[in-house]
DNA sequence: CCCCAATAGTTAGGCACCTAATCAATAATG
DNA sequence: CATTATTGATTAGGTGCCTAACTATTGGGG
């Protein structure tokens, strides 16, 4: 059992949630704390499947995203606007176009109308590339939610959608 | 505007979802698609606030919960049973110990009982840091769900190991 | 008009995670 | 028993992400 290391659990339980509050005498909800805990996990291990998804199609998360949202905003678009996007830093998008530029799915323009910006390009490669691996990436993401109902879903999405929000509260202090 | 990454969206829309599929005509269920990108989305942002969230004690959520798990199982453990319980890499585990050592949180002893394997320990100034850190951090777990009621947690936690359950089939394949 | 603040992008350094390859020591087998 | 397989741990190399510190260029205010 060497291979897999997300078959071990990762997934901590009630019990370790109430043994860790009662160590220390606290007064904190188990069921709450265990929820927290457990959507830290699940955030890691879908991250990690998202990575194996992408992986099959020679992708990374990351890139695929990048390179989705450009050809969703007409195959061009500045690397700030892409980190504003995706959501991350500027230096990442640097990272990703680097690498999506080495294996010619993008390219790197100066701006015409700004002398310190470029422009990322989505190359025929880069579009060729979406267009492959589209049917299997939408079956998979499919598949990854197809235990839940329509009804379920909905609620889920609310939410995921509440949590995640409770997060941005947490972060920002 | 440039600190907080996190500050864009980084969360797909509808449109977004059913415009992919449409684009190279596939019959995908939008919602579903929506949901799987939503979460994965979820996944990342989750996974951020975890590490801000530890970043105030010091730590990483990685260290974070070797150290707990040491803690729950009596202070001394390999690093593969580590690994297994953690759920990552035994390679990772090294590099967790090597961070953790290094600050003196924990130490490694060679086994007494296998020749090639070590022990990681729980030193006192580790326990200290669970201790002074343990409030603070149990009132922040409890604030990231506490947007949601009761009910809807135990929702929630069935929802997410389902999907859980949906991504480590994915994986496995 | 010139200088200085804001902005675009990259670079440098750090952490977590992975796989694959390498050693050391133990178990298993002909 | 000697050889081989397995297992414990580390190392090497890759990716993604972050913050902070540059480099250029643009643009506003004295």
């Amino acid at each position: 059992m060497t291979q897999h290391p997300g078959t071990g659990t990762g997934a901590p339980t009630l019990d370790q949630a109430r043994r860790q509050i009662a160590r220390y005498g606290l007064t904190a909800d188990p069921q709450a704390v265990l929820v927290a805990a457990r959507l830290m996990a699940a955030g890691a291990r879908i991250g990690q499947a998202g990575e194996v998804h992408f992986a099959r199609f020679g992708l990374s998360t990351g890139r695929y995203r990048l390179l989705a949202d450009l050809e969703d905003h007409g195959g061009e678009k500045s690397p700030s606007q892409l980190a504003a996007s995706l959501g991350v830093s500027r230096a990442t998008v640097t990272g990703l176009v680097d690498g999506l530029e080495r294996e010619g799915l993008v390219a790197r323009r100066p701006s015409t109308e700004d002398g310190r910006g470029n422009v990322v390009v989505l190359t025929a490669r880069g579009a060729q590339k979406l267009r492959d691996l589209a049917p299997e990436h939408f079956t998979r993401m499919q598949a990854l939610v197809g235990d839940l109902s329509v009804e379920e879903r909905t609620v889920f999405l609310d939410l995921l959608a509440r949590v995640v929000a409770g997060a941005d509260a947490l972060t920002a202090d």
